[in-house]
DNA sequence: TTGACTGCAAACGATTTGCAATTGC
DNA sequence: GCAATTGCAAATCGTTTGCAGTCAA
């Protein structure tokens, strides 16, 4: 890894340990691993997949426990959950406003800055609907790689 | 039930049916009874709470039979499934393109039409990923009624 | 020390599937 | 009549949970 990624990890790592104080949440072993597996991927890995990547480096952290802090953290706002139409959730550290292009074909999700989306008005009748959080958007397609085979 | 909008059901029953023929699907009792019913309610309804709507009228339906039509139909694009963060599926009738306001609180999902979202430009870098089927904004938030409570 | 967190195993709930009976065309 | 579709029951799969031991603070 270069050293300017290497740097920016431990940065990262070191807002997660601050967050996770700020939130009364103890910070494990596991949740390092698990955080820090999430930002070095850009796949939004499932559970599953984060658990088996992590396994190799502690053989005895449990599927369970990946679920679980994963659920903590989504509820404190460090992780995202994307549901796709498939049958496992996908997850992603929170990094910034983003939306999400899917493959319906491979079910990749990739991210994309979408500006324009992000500053246009919302349509009319939602104001007497209540009050918006967020809003995002999602896309579906074909990537190329899939395309082509 | 006003004319006017029974009318407009049997049309869109009529479509329905033509669809199915269309895509060299029977149609049985069952599908025209869970379209119709899909097609009634406004609220996006669960699998579940589709067959027990049902059921009052055929008790003999069975609930597999509503998952395995929605999902058929979903494969011939009839049908829209909306994934959320909750555990259950919603499904809608294919209708006209629109985008999907989310209660965060009591999970009720609303359309809403949001043209100047769909004639917006696609972000830059979407172009050499692939094509583009579709496009779609979710909106979260809180509705009145749950933030009244 | 102490409550939060973990691993284990077992439970759970939504959805899917194999099979025999039934039905639309 | 024949293939598609259904109902039934059982299986599947992702995810959650109870509990007893462990660990960060």
């Amino acid at each position: 890894m270069p050293s300017a990624s290497r740097k920016k990890l431990t940065q990262q790592m070191e807002l997660f340990n601050y967050s996770c104080r700020a939130a009364g949440l103890k910070i494990t072993h596991q949740r390092t691993l698990i955080y820090r597996e999430l930002l070095q991927q850009p796949d939004h890995p499932t559970a599953e997949a984060l658990h088996k990547r992590i396994v190799r480096e502690v053989p005895s952290i449990s599927l369970d426990t990946v679920y679980r802090t994963l659920a903590t953290l989504e509820q404190h706002g460090l992780v995202n959950r994307i549901q796709t139409a498939e049958s496992q959730a996908r997850f992603e550290a929170v990094i910034a406003p983003h939306h999400h292009l899917i493959c319906s074909c491979c079910k990749k999700v990739l991210d994309v800055e979408w500006p324009e989306f992000d500053h246009i008005e919302l349509p009319e009748n939602v104001r007497n609907w209540g009050t918006i959080n967020s809003k995002n958007a999602v896309m579906y397609g074909t990537c190329t790689a899939c395309a082509s085979t």
